[in-house]
RNA sequence: GGGCGGAUAGCUCAGAUGGGAGAGCGCAGCCCUUACAAGGCUGAGGUCACAGGUUCGAAACCUGUUCCGCCCA
């Protein structure tokens, strides 16, 4: 892998060494967990990205995260795995292909159920999963060798298996109820994939005629006019003054001319409306449950397309809005529209098409929830799972605590088809065939004797000879009534385990897709089959997620893993944040403020982009992304670009691997190192609380603001002169640049990799080195303290000069009178860099240095600095300068007396914090009575 | 209607357990100093949304208000 050419390029090149690097890796098998089985496992599953998908912001951010946690952890020791794969994602992929046969001028139903799927299969393979490579293109260090699919046989089986032992256990049930319906998509959905949104409607006053009591009326108020022709009550409460003698009254509902009757029930909301609402069963969930308690019947006049059905009589056929505008012409023609007026409701869509939901009465699968949830909110309870930041608990528990049956059969082709089967011949108790009731309608019609049959009974359809593939092929609606016996089975199954018939039908509808992303975690790792995987790495270390499926992903599996691994499916939780654009508006294509990871990664490489995902990654708040941090994070990579290229020019020099703070002879590597030290404690611990910002922030202020603008300027100083030892600071920029691409590489890693292998020519790659961690803890306090005299020297006199306006060209004589024999021989023995950093000609340096006239001053605690400035600019600058800091500093000393003076202070404040004030207080007289002094010499000179 | 989160420098945001506020970008001044102008040095800039309270001490804790965002019904 090491390249031959010598010569460093000017600058780093992402685009050409990325792929390059990535396929080395993989090549490798540097993705792979280790087989040393004394590892500790770390384990992440991937949140499985739609098989439709592209990579945007959020999956962008999301993986980078992951790979920043599954690269430490795995130089840090640990059999690291991260396992991708993808979703099959039931609705949004069948859209997919039906949209393609949409334009070929045909539909999954001329195509009929098998060719469909085939069709399908095929686009999976050739279209699906594109944003696998584009994962890659980030750097995301996924053992693609273990790459899932839900769909893939082991996963359906772990489907198939989980399906059944529920219903056996009796925690799965067919029921019939309304359930939120997409005209669109023709299915079923379950409450949460239902987005409410508020929209601004109308509220319509309908007066239904009052049955012998002729030119009364009982005024209604709907958002629904439609729905009307299904009314079969009208309620108000029974608290209501204004209804009290009317309750148990007929009313003629208009249009239909049903008999319907008012009923009292305490749910109305007198406050709404006119305090009578009409009572739609069929066409609502409130309704519904009025209807259960007064045994309302049920007329349906809304079908699965969202049209008015034979009970809409004349409406029949029409569209549910249509019908809606005709209802209310033909209403204010009979003069039953008392009025209208503007109102703001909440209207439901499906989540995969927008579409407006339609409550639909329907026999659907559930699961029983309840004691499933219970057990999963316990295990949250005692702390077995975290969720970081903890906020989002509380989010849990109340979805939780409240949490409804989970409907989980859809009526699409494309999932997991649900194992159960029906049998035809198999008597009811009311002596009939099951058969009988099984309704089919056709999409296209079979022709027999000349004849179009659309439809019918299962038996009927057999008798005519319709074989029952030509019946499933045709079927656009297969409607099994709740009373039918389903038959589960593990394998496919032909004959009726009960009479033996061969008439069975399998039941027409798939699982939701979440289903099967429920058990993701363990079924990934091969369960149900007791694989060595599962046994290694289950139960995974953190499942890395955006909060907006916490509902439907997070639980569930939380749930699933508790009932079926009788363990937690991960220990922590991270919920990190939505990627929204500068202005902090949610991406979406519609408003067009999409920005392509992608294209981010080809302008600047993913290096950079990944860094600044990390460096905004900051808990609990959203990130608003913008162009320029990605460009400013390039900087960065080009500020380690050309650190490398200054220490590459000592490479000869070299002579050490690693050198210690103990080692080190020279105060200024004894400080770096221990510099070094405090980044790799703080990174360290950054991560291990998922505070990615932090982690980030301590190694880029390392890099740039110490080693960079400090160790390398002072490296020069020793490096550039004749006299010094050069070897330990060669040996010891070199250790720190090595542990701070260590530090680097979970955030970045093609630079990383690049100067590792490439340019320091380093062992086998830096992905699988061992990352710099608090063992290597090594600090000398008194070092720091020491570089720390000789720093403030440099920057006090910096700054005076910065003040003053002072050439960098002019090379200035300084005098500093030191007030310790500690600070005389550090401040001596950092003669050369105060020199050289400072942009001096000479120094002075002594305890009994008189003063100047016409000197700027700093002061620090230990020493004074004197600068004769009186020949190069005008003194009644240096007067202002210190003037200006004379007033802050007394302003300070006002504040510090005030507390000090303050005895509830001194009595209840700890001790250390009294101290450190005290010592400070005091040097800030001594700073202020110095600046007087110096300010009144300046005063005789002008 | 119920719940949650946010408001800190011009902008975007940090600020783990309360001890006189930080970064990045931007801005201003000086500088092409032999790793780097995608850079260096220096600097300006804040009633921590508002009003109360707890405390010796509040950006942080409590109560209320305003504005913004999200979730649920």
């Amino acid at each position: 892998m090491h390249d031959k050419e010598n010569s460093i390029s000017e600058t780093y090149n992402p685009e050409k060494i990325e792929t390059k690097l990535y396929s080395f890796w993989e090549e490798k098998g540097f993705f792979k967990p280790s087989s040393e089985t004394n590892k500790p496992a770390y384990c992440v599953v991937i949140p499985p990205p739609n098989v439709t998908g592209t990579l945007h912001m959020g999956h962008a951010l999301n993986a980078t995260l992951q790979d920043i946690l599954i690269r430490w952890k795995r130089m840090l020791g640990y059999a690291a795995l991260w396992l991708p794969g993808t979703d099959h994602a039931g609705i949004a992929t069948q859209n997919v292909v039906e949209r393609q046969l949409l334009q070929e001028g045909r539909d999954r139903y001329t195509l009929g159920r098998t060719a469909f799927l085939q069709k399908v299969w095929q686009w999976k393979e050739s279209c699906g999963g594109r944003i696998i490579d584009q994962l890659k293109r980030i750097g995301a260090s996924c053992d693609w060798s273990r790459l899932r699919f839900t769909m893939d046989e082991g996963l359906s089986k772990a489907v198939k298996e989980v399906f059944l032992r529920l219903f056996e256990e009796g925690l799965i049930y067919r029921d019939l109820r309304l359930i939120n319906w997409c005209p669109r998509c023709h299915t079923a959905l379950s409450d949460l994939e239902v987005e409410h949104e508020e929209l601004a409607g109308k509220l319509y006053y309908i007066k239904y005629p009052i049955k012998d009591l002729p030119g009364n009326y009982i005024t209604v108020a709907t958002t629904r006019p439609e729905t009307m022709l299904g009314d079969t009550a009208v309620a108000v409460n029974p608290e209501d003054n204004r209804y009290k003698n009317f309750i148990g009254k007929i009313l003629i509902l208009p249009l239909i001319n049903r008999e319907i009757p008012i009923i009292a029930d305490s749910a109305v909301d007198m406050e709404f409306g006119t305090g009578a609402v009409k009572v739609t069963p069929s066409h609502d969930f409130n309704d519904a449950e009025i209807a259960q308690r007064h045994s309302l019947a049920y007329v349906c006049v809304i079908d699965e397309e969202g049209r008015m059905t034979e009970e809409a009589g004349i409406y029949r056929g029409m569209d549910r809005y249509e019908a809606r505008k005709k209802i209310i012409n033909d209403l204010i023609e009979l003069g039953l529209l008392e009025k209208t007026e503007k109102h703001k409701h909440a209207v439901g869509h499906c989540y995969r098409c927008k579409t407006v939901i339609e409550p639909f009465q329907t026999v659907q699968w559930y699961v029983k929830i309840k004691p499933l949830a219970e057990e999963a909110i316990k295990i949250v309870e005692e702390g077995k799972i975290r969720f970081i930041p903890e906020g989002w608990v509380n989010n849990y528990y109340a979805w939780m605590r409240d949490i409804k049956d989970w409907c989980i059969s859809r009526q699409l082709w494309w999932g997991h088809r649900i194992p159960v089967w029906y049998c035809a011949k198999c008597k009811k108790d009311n002596g009939k065939e099951q058969g009988d009731g099984i309704e089919i309608l056709f999409y296209k019609p079979a022709i027999l004797n000349g004849k179009e049959v659309w439809g019918g009974s299962f038996n009927e359809l057999r008798s005519l000879g319709i074989s029952k593939e030509d019946i499933e092929q045709r079927a656009k609606i297969i409607k099994i009534p709740k009373d039918i016996k389903p038959i589960t089975s593990r394998e496919e199954i032909k004959t009726c385990p009960s009479c033996g018939s061969e008439e069975l039908i399998q039941d027409p509808d798939v699982l939701d897709t979440w289903f099967s992303s429920a058990l993701w975690p363990f079924s990934t790792l091969g369960w149900p089959e007791e694989t060595e995987d599962l046994k290694r790495f289950y139960p995974t270390s953190v499942l890395v997620t955006g909060f907006d499926i916490i509902f439907f992903w997070v639980a569930r599996m939380i749930m699933m893993g508790m009932k079926f691994m009788k363990d937690v499916p991960f220990r922590d939780v991270y919920i990190h944040a939505l990627v929204r654009d500068s202005k902090g508006q949610k991406m979406s294509k519609s408003k067009g403020n999409v920005i392509d990871p992608l294209v981010m990664i080809e302008k600047y490489g993913a290096d950079a982009f990944r860094f600044t995902l990390a460096a905004f990654a900051a808990q609990g708040r959203d990130i608003k992304f913008s162009e320029e941090r990605v460009e400013g994070y390039r900087h960065f990579i080009n500020k380690i670009w050309n650190a490398m290229k200054f220490i590459m020019g000592f490479a000869n020099l070299r002579t050490k691997e690693k050198i210690t703070v103990e080692e080190a002879k020279s105060l200024k590597n004894k400080w770096i190192l221990s510099k070094l030290s405090d980044a790799i404690f703080e990174t360290n611990r950054a991560l291990d609380a998922y505070r990615f910002n932090d982690a980030a922030g301590a190694v880029y202020q390392f890099l740039w603001h110490e080693f960079c603008d400090w160790y390398i300027e002072l490296s020069k100083v020793v490096l550039y002169s004749e006299e010094e030892d050069k070897e330990e600071t060669v040996n010891c920029l070199f250790f720190v640049f090595e542990n701070i691409l260590k530090l680097l590489h979970p955030f970045m890693p093609y630079v990383t990799e690049e100067i590792w292998l490439n340019i320091l020519k380093k062992e086998e790659s830096i992905m699988v080195s061992s990352y710099p961690s608090v063992n290597l803890l090594d600090r000398d306090e008194e070092a720091v303290k020491k570089m720390g005299y000789i720093i403030n020297a440099i920057s006090g006199i910096r700054s005076i000069r910065g003040e003053l306006n002072i050439s960098p060209s002019v090379n200035l004589e300084v005098f500093i009178k030191t007030l310790t024999k500690e600070v005389n021989e550090v401040l001596s023995e950092g003669y050369n860099f105060i020199l050289k950093l400072a942009r001096l000609s000479k120094i002075k340096i002594a305890k009994d240095i008189v003063r100047e006239k016409g000197s700027a001053i700093a002061v620090e605690r230990d020493f004074e600095i004197y600068i004769p400035v009186r020949d190069i600019v005008d003194i009644e600058q240096e007067r202002k300068r210190l003037s200006k800091e004379l007033e802050k500093t007394e302003q300070d000393i006002k504040f510090l007396n005030k507390k000090l003076m303050n005895e509830d202070f001194i009595r209840n404040a700890p001790k250390e914090v009294v101290e450190k004030d005290k010592l400070k207080y005091e040097e800030l007289l001594i700073r202020s009575d110095k600046i007087k002094e110096n300010l009144k010499v300046l005063e005789e000179i002008s």
